[in-house]
DNA sequence: CTGGGGCCTGAACCATGGTTCAAGTCAATG
DNA sequence: CATTGACTTGAACCATGGTTCAGGCCCCAG
């Protein structure tokens, strides 16, 4: 049960390179349980405590926000309730626009058109932020003469 | 119908910062219509122009990746595709990841804890990726001990 | 036709999140 | 008990996406 793991083998069980470990190290984020000759020794909960950093990365926490919530945990609860509900507010903010750019993508690579680009609906996605309806029949010269224009103007125009 | 923006105009108009917009024109993202007196003019098709980069940032394109494909456009159709294709892919992953992560952030401010890292339902999904259900009830000190553990552990362990 | 605010350029600077390197130490295997 | 591969450190370096600054020029309102 005293079976400590190096940082080789945190690395391994958790994808983390051991470089960005002990980059993590010196910004308190992920601390060893001990050291062994100089070497770290970590214990299986810190492959629980390397997942949680990459899930707040994900989240959008930049590690400075890591850092302060780990340490007003205890201390400043109601900062901390603060921070996570701005934070919440910014996810909710980035799913619908991913989620948007999403809908873009897709159609770009159903819709009649060869490029993404020469494709009105995709100019009007634009204009509108994504409420208007995709259509998916072959544009009119126009429209393609136009949406170039607009994206990609002639060189020397 | 020539009357034409300036910088700041544009700026203004799209709310990207005018020092943004010459750094994308360095880039050769966004290249203003023509200049006057030296002075960069841009067509309202410009306003789309900005709106179709930040839309791309968005979906998680680099500006290096916004260059090529624009280069890619016409001379390269199938390498625009599969960058497309792509970034598609990894958009759906990045909207997965941040579904769970708000999944988190909305549990902790409403699960019987003051503090998210307390909850043990927080550490259930970081284990299993998401796909446990949480419970809502109060933690057991237990719960709660172990938690503190896996995520903080008390200095000098 | 003059003043001033906006625009110009190039270069330096910034924050974030790491990675790489050199030179040295140490732990575990044969 | 020697080897060797993994580990150590601090410092330098990197990419990305900008921002800021100094010094100068130009457009336009009055």
């Amino acid at each position: 049960m005293t079976e400590l793991m190096t940082i080789g083998e945190l690395s391994a069980a958790t994808g983390v390179p051991d470089s960005t470990i002990r980059f993590w190290e010196r910004r308190d984020l992920i601390v060893p349980a001990t050291r062994r000759g100089g070497q770290r020794r970590y214990t299986p909960d810190d492959v629980q405590r390397v997942a949680v950093l990459r899930l707040c990365q994900a989240a959008g926490f930049t590690l400075a926000e890591i850092g302060r919530m780990k340490r007003e945990r205890h201390d400043e609860p109601f900062e901390w309730r603060r921070l996570v509900t701005d934070k919440l507010a910014d996810v909710q903010r980035r799913l619908t626009e991913l989620d948007h750019a999403r809908d873009l993508l897709h159609h770009a690579l159903r819709c009649g058109h060869e490029n993404i680009l020469h494709c009105p609906g995709f100019q009007a996605a634009v204009r509108d932020g994504g409420t208007s309806p995709w259509y998916d029949e072959e544009p009119s010269e126009d429209d393609v003469q136009q949406f170039d224009q607009a994206v990609d103007p002639v060189p020397g125009r």
